[in-house]
DNA sequence: TGTCGTTGACTAAGCGCTTGCTTAGTCTCA
DNA sequence: TGAGACTAAGCAAGCGCTTAGTCAACGACA
């Protein structure tokens, strides 16, 4: 994760989220979406012209067009690789451990980390959702559901095993998803807590707020 | 709480909101507020035009300004106003009950309520802050350290008379207010859970995370 | 090998429209 | 008579996006 180079931290994991998103995109239409995402998470999608995506990508303000139909394009293929890699991550976390308290734990570790290291990203998929077209609004809300369903679905395993005490699963699966998408909220590279921290004591206390006692 | 006339409870509760501010405005500063806190929570503060804010509360585009300096002096009076009346329920809360267990539960139980009832203030609050010029923000920030300390206090009361069992105290603060302040992110009236539901399961939630076992 | 024709990435210029806000003036009522 | 609430009209600036054209890269073919 660390770097020798000089480019930010910031713009690597965005760099790698936007490339390794199984599809195959041009370095100026990824150079495009790395200077969206940091406009967007700065200012925000309406406070953002297409004049500063296309400066902060070396571009006139046509060349945005050359690659995207339209400023609200960006802003939905940022949110629809945003949400399929945090999405990807989850179900990996969940796969990978052999018990649904360690499967909660490093869930919802991963996806608070997630949301620390990618918290630009974060917060234009959580605050610019409103901005994207109905459509486009529907392919992302389908990918929501999906994360939302693996969260239930441990949660269910814990209390079929005996692990977990939950009275209701949907509203305990907001509640720890709520913890960990919070995160992009108030996280900055500034604060003494680093992602690993962050995602330690989440992890924590989403298995303090379900273990059985 | 209730309504025997037309008025939408959601205009009623912001109304309340911010007419009991402990601050004299006129009946037709209220209006634009209401109506800007409508547009604002709907499409966002840089997508919301001055001209939609006064056609929603019946004047001329420039009847704003004999109310408001600015567009943006309409949304830190809605930040300022929100910030204080959730400070004031949250000091209450937790004044009014005799252990700390009582007053975490009922703290983040009033929160949640809160943010669930005035959803749409709550987002203007969260998400449209950074829009707010650098004056106003800070005067925003220190409603919100104050929102923080009351928080921190229950926490390590409750440590100290062995109720509660906290690693990190700031950082489980932080949790606690991440639960009940995204609520105003997921929550809709058309839900299923009302915002007592809501209340009552976040409060609970609450002393599970941190209750002595 | 040389030179066409094509294609794709990109820019200079600018169009039509909307924005936040101002100005000059009207109306109402104490 | 004068102050405050309000409007009609409009200004300067900035907006998303388009148009027309440049330029380098490249395969096809005499």
């Amino acid at each position: 994760m660390a770097t020798s180079t000089g480019t930010p931290l910031s713009e690597q994991s965005i760099l790698a989220t936007l490339e390794d998103s199984g599809d195959t995109t041009g370095a100026t239409a990824v150079r495009l979406m790395m200077a969206a995402a940091d406009a967007f998470a700065d200012r925000g999608f309406h406070a953002t012209t297409t004049r500063d995506i296309a400066s902060r990508a070396g571009l006139s303000p046509a060349g945005v067009y050359v690659h995207f139909t339209s400023k609200e394009d960006l802003l939905f293929e940022l949110s629809r690789r945003g949400h399929q890699t945090a999405r990807d991550q989850l179900v990996a976390a969940a796969a990978a451990a052999d018990s649904p308290t360690e499967a909660l734990r490093s869930l919802i570790a991963g996806f608070s980390r997630w949301h620390a290291e990618h918290h630009q990203l974060g917060r234009i998929v959580q605050y610019e959702f409103r901005h994207l077209t109905p459509q486009h609004r529907d392919t992302v809300l389908a990918l929501r559901k999906e994360i939302d369903a693996v969260v239930r679905d441990v949660l269910v395993r814990g209390v079929a095993e005996g692990e977990f005490e939950v009275d209701d699963v949907p509203a305990t699966a907001l509640a720890l998803l709520s913890l960990a998408v919070d995160v992009a909220r108030w996280y900055s590279p500034e604060i003494r807590r680093t992602p690993a921290d962050i995602a330690r004591t989440n992890g924590e206390l989403a298995v303090r707020l379900v273990a059985r006692r």
